[in-house]
DNA sequence: CAGTTATATAGACAAATGGTTATATTGAGT
DNA sequence: ACTCAATATAACCATTTGTCTATATAACTG
């Protein structure tokens, strides 16, 4: 279940996909319940779930005629840790500002 | 300032940037400075950077002849914010297995 | 079994992306 | 002023991406 960063940055790449995962977010849903929102044609639909499923961002389940999606748990801890590092230079920048200015100022 | 989510995806899609990311995180770099580690050309990092400028991921000073950038603060809330969603969602989707799994195991 | 529904796959195509080389621009050093 | 160093821009090219239509597959429904 482990989601690869390149996977699942480009699977939130695209605005459908991210529309997909937002409404996943409220509950499972079949491809069709997908498509409906959307201006776009059901093939397009599928071919970005598969882009998310490969991503593991989203699991599948058989039944009967349909394929309902949800999200996957989990997905998102290598991207996290890539944020949180992120974030941690940002804060790293602000604390060397911080000390420039004081120097700047103390003179 | 507030990164639109879209040019903030697109930007972290690619392995480059996200290693141009990784790179700031440790303090400002100059654009000679992030072509050194990779194989690629200096007009190809010059657009990657251009990227991350646009999708608000990144900021230049102007220093002589180099521009210097650095990692911008606060770039990820939006980011932030809709992974924040996915997760909630993710949570809601176990819980509802757990009431699935319990309602099961009671009978 | 026949028809309909849900989804997937294939093939075609336009647009976007990421790379290259060549060249322009601008500041620094002499 | 001349040259070098740092960076940006332009023009071009191959690959990838997102979409479509048409068709295939497979499961329900009568």
């Amino acid at each position: 279940m482990h989601a690869p960063l390149d996977a699942v940055c480009s699977a939130l790449a695209d605005p459908t996909r991210r529309a997909i995962l937002a409404r996943l977010a409220a509950g499972e849903a079949t491809v069709n319940e997908l498509v409906e929102p959307f201006e776009i044609s059901q093939p397009a639909i599928s071919r970005h779930l598969r882009v998310l499923e490969h991503a593991g961002l989203i699991l599948r389940r058989v039944d009967g005629n349909r394929r309902p999606c949800r999200l996957a748990p989990d997905a998102l801890h290598e991207l996290d840790d890539y944020l949180s590092m992120l974030k941690k230079g940002m804060e790293a920048n602000y604390a060397r500002l911080d000390r420039l200015l004081a120097k700047r100022s103390r003179r």
